[in-house]
DNA sequence: AGGCTTTAGTCAGGAGTCCTCACCAAGCGG
DNA sequence: CCGCTTGGTGAGGACTCCTGACTAAAGCCT
């Protein structure tokens, strides 16, 4: 019979989530070190974990035989009580992570999508990725975030039809597509959006709150993390970069091209002969042979830069994606920003680089874990 | 001998808030009508009351003789325990307000200053005004909200010069200028901020979580509303867009202009001869007269609000200033971004145009004043 | 005028949370 | 074996919120 009290509620919900953020970030630790680390007194913390415990969230394990004194119960979180999913969806087929609360990847499920990946064979990829690591789970997946490396709308979880999309064609509904697969409203974002939350959360941008992230591969987009939040934008769809205006030379001319960015990329000849994606081999290639058309796109990415550091007034500019961190790119970048007055943001290629996306779901998938406890 | 219960605390602040904020909200209500708005039991509330009528910030009126059962003692916010100044400084001058907690305007002062406006002479008046209203004030000045008409340093206080400053010679600090002159540190932003928040308000805004909105006056700046939440970039500096790139054909020729917004202008020959600050009066009379030169400026907006918004994917796009609310601009704007695939945002003219920074720091004002309360 | 109805505000008791202090339990070292 | 150190639990106090009952006061009706 617990009566209708949302303050006290609230309240005994915020230990109990001190309590198990303390669980999860040190496994084995005993009830005496989480009153050490929360601040929260002994006696508290003993109630929080008897709640904890009843519901399943936390185990107890062995005493630990360490220390001086008397050996206390070490407590853990139990992956049975529930998982979430982390799931990142591209251009290089599907990767997905099953993880326990306390950020341990139980099971990791890859699946390749052969090229010109279609969103019909992607669909098929991610929902079979889901199934089987929904079967690996040793309790019910409560939490599922899925990275698109297309614009999508986040409210609906459908992959939006820009005028030039980068390398989908067809429509891809991931809400939808889950819908008998896993228990749970996935949480949808682009790649880029992820990206950044993985380097605020192990990269170059950790402490930082005001980040603007250009991510430059096949598809270009932007992230912006603003006051340490993620700017979504009314429908999520915030960051798209390709349409944003800028100047280039113009390849065999002497007039400068005036267009979008995506317009810029392909006057200088660096778009994929079908679809809308950048040529990131050969523009590579000609980066590191300086190649004058090349160095033009880096101006076009660097007045993209400093417009939107001007807009934006980051603290810290990360360049990210296959090209994105060539050397080039990032000298381009910096020139241009100490160059503009007023601008004092620093710029930096991106640290994590392997999977990017999917670190930062995990992340996320942890933390939104973490919270679905608390309301229960 | 209050003990340290920091969460305890917490929820005891969190009642009288929202008690604070429905005696401020409605001036002249009961403890049973607080009761019924704030969801809080009748005997919390008197116990907060008493709290707050201890502290001094409420007082008890007479009692109310309409209705039909007991007459209640009706409640009211104290001025006397503490007031708040808006203070609006730009080139027509300097206006200030003195608010009390529950919104209304105790006082106002103007104070206006001779063209070319200087720092020096400016912020003089901004002194002046300040210390009539201080004096003015019942109780002592706990907030203190300033709008500067230019780039401004929220952290310091400071404003910043950027390249080409629409209006102000020379230096000015506003949390140096008002050290004495006021016992609390100000909290400055520029005015397209504060309009903005206006807007969100009591104009078109209203409940509006993603706005962007553009700024278009003798000086040109943005302001950014995303999750509700005003964007402000690491220094506060957000919101430039004089240097976004952008595209007009050039008067007398046939070649394309490609630069920053104010390249273009310059270009299309609307800068004022002294200073970098647009000559709004000459372009609202070409844009009344159609005038191509005119009209190609509104295409360079137009193409600004389109790159910003495929970047932040806002709900609505707001014109605003001297020249940004004309229909031309309005329709240039609109039409760009119905053109543009995936841009949902809806574009409107602003609401809010007699002193909309002032406004806009006159409600942050109020609520900082609230806040001044649940902490001590 | 007096009683009834309605509304305002307070008092008393219960539930729930947190804290401090004190106590018991269990290891390790001398 | 005894003392020291550390882990965990009770008891009591303080504080908050709530519900329900009670008093106070004003208007309406007979």
């Amino acid at each position: 019979m617990s009566v209708d009290l949302p303050s006290l509620d609230l309240l005994r919900s915020l230990s109990d989530r001190h309590v198990l953020a303390a669980v999860a970030s040190s496994p084995g630790v005993t009830r005496a070190a989480v009153a050490a680390t929360t601040g929260l007194s002994k006696p508290t913390v003993s109630q929080s974990v008897a709640r904890l415990l009843d519901t399943g969230v936390l185990a107890e394990g062995e005493r630990t035989t360490g220390g001086r004194g008397r050996a206390g119960t070490t407590l853990t979180v139990d992956a049975a009580a529930g998982c979430a999913l982390a799931v990142q969806a591209g251009p290089g087929g599907v990767v997905g992570e099953l993880v326990a609360l306390d950020g341990r990847i139980l099971a990791t499920r890859r699946r390749a999508v052969s090229v010109p990946v279609t969103s019909r064979a992607l669909g098929r990829a991610l929902v079979e990725v889901c199934r089987a690591l929904a079967s690996d789970s040793p309790g019910p997946v409560r939490v599922v975030t899925v990275s698109v490396a297309d614009p999508v709308d986040r409210r609906t979880g459908r992959v939006v039809e820009l005028p030039e999309s980068p390398f989908l064609v067809g429509e891809l509904d991931v809400v939808d597509l889950l819908e008998g697969v896993v228990p749970v409203r996935p949480v949808v974002d682009n790649d880029v959006s992820w990206a950044l939350l993985a380097e605020q959360a192990r990269g170059v941008a950790a402490g930082v709150d005001d980040v603007l992230q250009l991510y430059l591969d096949d598809g270009m987009g932007a992230a912006i993390l603003t006051g340490g939040r993620l700017l979504h934008g009314s429908r999520g769809l915030a960051g798209e970069i390709a349409y944003a205006q800028a100047h280039a030379p113009a390849r065999g001319s002497r007039r400068a091209v005036s267009d979008t960015l995506i317009g810029c990329v392909e006057a200088l000849g660096y778009l994929q002969p079908r679809g809308r994606a950048v040529d990131t081999t050969r523009l590579v290639a000609d980066l590191d042979a300086d190649r004058p058309t090349a160095l033009a796109v880096a101006e076009a990415v660097a007045g993209v830069a400093r417009a939107h550091a001007y807009l934006l007034d980051p603290e810290l500019v990360v360049l990210s994606g296959g090209w994105g961190r060539h050397t080039r790119i990032v000298d381009a970048v910096t020139t241009t920003l100490g160059d503009a007055g007023g601008v004092t943001a620093t710029v930096a290629p991106a640290e994590v680089t392997d999977d990017a996306p999917l670190v930062g779901a995990r992340a996320t998938a942890v933390d939104a874990l973490l919270d679905t406890w608390l309301v229960a």
